[in-house]
DNA sequence: GTCTATAATTCGATAGAC
DNA sequence: GTCTATCGAATTATAGAC
């Protein structure tokens, strides 16, 4: 994600010096516990310089987590909405879609759920998500398939539980399976194709 | 370091409000962003008391973790080391118990996934939950049943996945599903019944 | 044991030189 | 734009009276 810095436009090179170690921090201790001089001996800048781009450690924050959010519903949309692949076809997409997202960045849905809980505040701003997900083909097929006889937020949160929660916890998960970042990821690739076939196993369940 | 040269009634004292506010607070905020003045004034007590009892907010937060982890497994062992009931049984009396322990402590898994990303050394004293696991006779089930087709870690991450996911994105699930705590809750109750059939499911599908 | 007052430190933010 | 130096607020921890 981070190339090294071949060509500088001398207007926006240190501005994204700045974010891209302020995401870099920000998303492993989370806000209270980053120290805006940490973002800049991250970014290889004086700390003054911080301010001198972003007003405020809040500010600087608040434009993160903004991209967090967006990187995390990116291409979402259109894998939700295709009106040429089943049910089954969507969840193997989003399965696939989350994991590579999230081998690269690991510790973006723990960041974003604390975050979130600290202040939920901060949430209300970006629920566009909200009517993505709940106005989606990807949920009427699933509603479809559920038939009234359970809520279809039961396997939104499988989709998401078996998706996205060994991410969250990784760390716990790695020491206990003894396994290496490279051997965790091969596992996360797996569930790649192990994850469209239990949903459909729980599905077929109801 | 080796206090407690004085023994005191657990009941209502001091030091026990103090980590009763100091466990509250922790749980909701992190340790970063809370300040032992918020603990302080939550146990009705004067700032100087806490460092009197607690030589520290380091210190006060390490007890928090500990008894955090010890909630979090308490009463888990029994139930993996029964010899008389099956996987099955076995994953029905997990999912129960941690959604009922949970809907009480909902935000007591991302706090401590959190506090161990935040400082992973957290986490190497208190890993005998690590051994508890591994050794159980539910371990040895679920191996016996995967037959080295699949690596039970995939299994464990999927139990975890669909009990304890849901708590952990509470927050976002809950606005998403436009559902109050008591209809939250609710909905956790039905997965009681529901995770060991999709597990079921899930384990045949392999 | 419990309080008030304060010391000591940390951290976000700014002033001002270049 | 970038730096050094520093201010001011917030916060942990302690001293000392009762």
């Amino acid at each position: 994600m981070a190339k090294m810095e071949k060509l500088e436009t001398a207007d926006s090179s240190t501005e994204e010096k700045i974010k891209e170690a302020a995401a870099k921090v920000f998303t492993q201790k989370g806000f209270a516990a980053t120290r805006t001089r940490d973002i800049a001996e991250e970014a290889g800048i004086n700390l003054a310089l911080l301010n001198y781009y972003f007003r405020s450690k809040e500010k600087l924050f608040d434009l993160v987590m903004m991209e967090s959010l967006q990187k995390f519903m990116l291409g979402v949309r259109d894998i939700l909405n295709d009106v040429n692949s089943s049910l089954t076809e969507k969840i193997s997409q989003l399965a696939s879609h989350y994991i590579d997202l999230l081998k690269v960045n690991t510790d973006l849905p723990l960041f974003i759920l604390s975050e979130i809980r600290a202040n939920p505040a901060r949430l209300e701003a970006n629920m566009g998500a909200k009517e993505i997900l709940l106005q989606s083909n990807f949920y009427k097929q699933l509603e479809a398939t559920t038939k009234k006889k359970v809520d279809p937020i039961h396997f939104l949160m499988n989709i998401f539980g078996l998706t996205v929660f060994p991410f969250v916890a990784s760390p716990l998960l790695r020491i206990i399976g003894e396994k290496s970042k490279t051997e965790f990821d091969a596992l996360m690739d797996e569930r790649k194709k192990m994850i469209p076939i239990w949903m459909d196993a729980m599905l077929k369940s109801i």
